[in-house]
DNA sequence: ACGAGGTCCTGCGAGC
DNA sequence: TGCTCGCAGGACCTCG
């Protein structure tokens, strides 16, 4: 039970951050939790951010990308427990114990990324490091590239359990532990078959249930059980639509059937209807 | 090349 | 009541 900000959390975070980032300076640098930066040291981090204007912000697979005006790259990748807010600067330290880094900008604002395990990262890259990052990553379920095609040669051939395959950010982007759940219920696939054993009808399937899913995921400003905030600091709505995850023991809306829990792949927790999931 | 398994980290709930 | 202990899990690493 957890709240892991996937690929609809992460769009959400970036939509509210968007207005108060873009154009703003970076005046100060906090490193309050240093253990959270990736491949940088402190030192550097807050020289390489201090100064900098922020031309764009956006999203990769789960991952934050505020752009800056020297084409460096600060990526926020929330891990398991991240939130990241936009809040008004009063101008005293850490707002609660889980604050790892803030930035400060020349508007009075404070962006804090706050993260209670710090399982997740903070990076700076230049655009040669960033173009290595993004080129490990698999493509965007919601971009035009993403076709059944693509799906059905991500699944071909592959021993993985499907859920396991799905989830696999070098193969596909964004898709976590819950919204992978949810479309292998909604594609009525079970999770723990091999990948290679999906068909092309079962794939299609799957991919109009992966696309449907994270939309309205996004519409639904993301799904919260606990940690995971919008930019605005309040939870998600996704919750209370989900059909299978954290529902063990509860009735399948589709086919009546108990939702069962295993952990049989990667010792991760899966959801699904053994009635209508085969 | 691919897959399995360990590690990071802390809050929480179970058990005594 | 208060303690210990194991679990949760995305990404990354090493090993086979």
């Amino acid at each position: 039970m957890s709240a892991v900000p996937e690929l609809p959390e992460v769009e959400t975070i970036a939509a509210d951050l968007r207005p108060h980032l873009i154009g703003a300076r970076i005046r100060r640098v906090r490193v309050i939790r240093p253990d959270i930066l990736r491949g940088i040291r402190r030192a550097a981090f807050q020289r390489g951010l201090s100064g900098r204007r922020v031309t764009a912000v956006g999203r990769r697979a789960k991952h934050l990308v505020i752009e800056l005006d020297d084409g460096r790259r600060m990526i926020i990748q929330p891990g398991m427990t991240g939130a990241v807010l936009v809040e008004r600067e009063t101008g005293n330290g850490p707002r609660d114990p889980y604050d790892t880094v803030h930035l400060l900008l020349d508007s009075g604002k404070l962006v804090r990324y706050r993260d209670v395990r710090r399982l997740g990262g903070v990076r700076l890259l230049t655009p040669s490091a960033w173009e290595r990052y993004t080129t490990a990553i698999g493509p965007e379920p919601l971009e035009p590239g993403f076709t059944q095609e693509v799906l059905a040669a991500i699944l071909r051939g592959g021993r993985l359990a499907v859920k396991k395959a799905i989830m696999d950010q070098r193969r596909l982007a964004g898709v976590g532990n819950i919204y992978a759940n949810e479309a292998l219920w909604m594609a009525g696939i079970d999770p723990s078959r091999e990948s290679r054993r999906v068909t092309l009808g079962e794939s299609s399937r799957l991919h109009a249930a992966i696309v449907k899913v994270l939309s309205a995921a996004i519409r639904g400003r993301g799904t919260t059980f606990r940690d995971y905030r919008t930019g605005k600091g309040s939870p998600g709505s996704f919750q209370g639509r989900l059909a299978v995850y954290e529902r063990a023991g509860e009735p399948c809306v589709r086919c009546g059937r108990r939702i069962v829990i295993t952990h049989a792949i990667d010792a991760r927790s899966s959801y699904f209807c053994p009635g209508c999931q085969r």
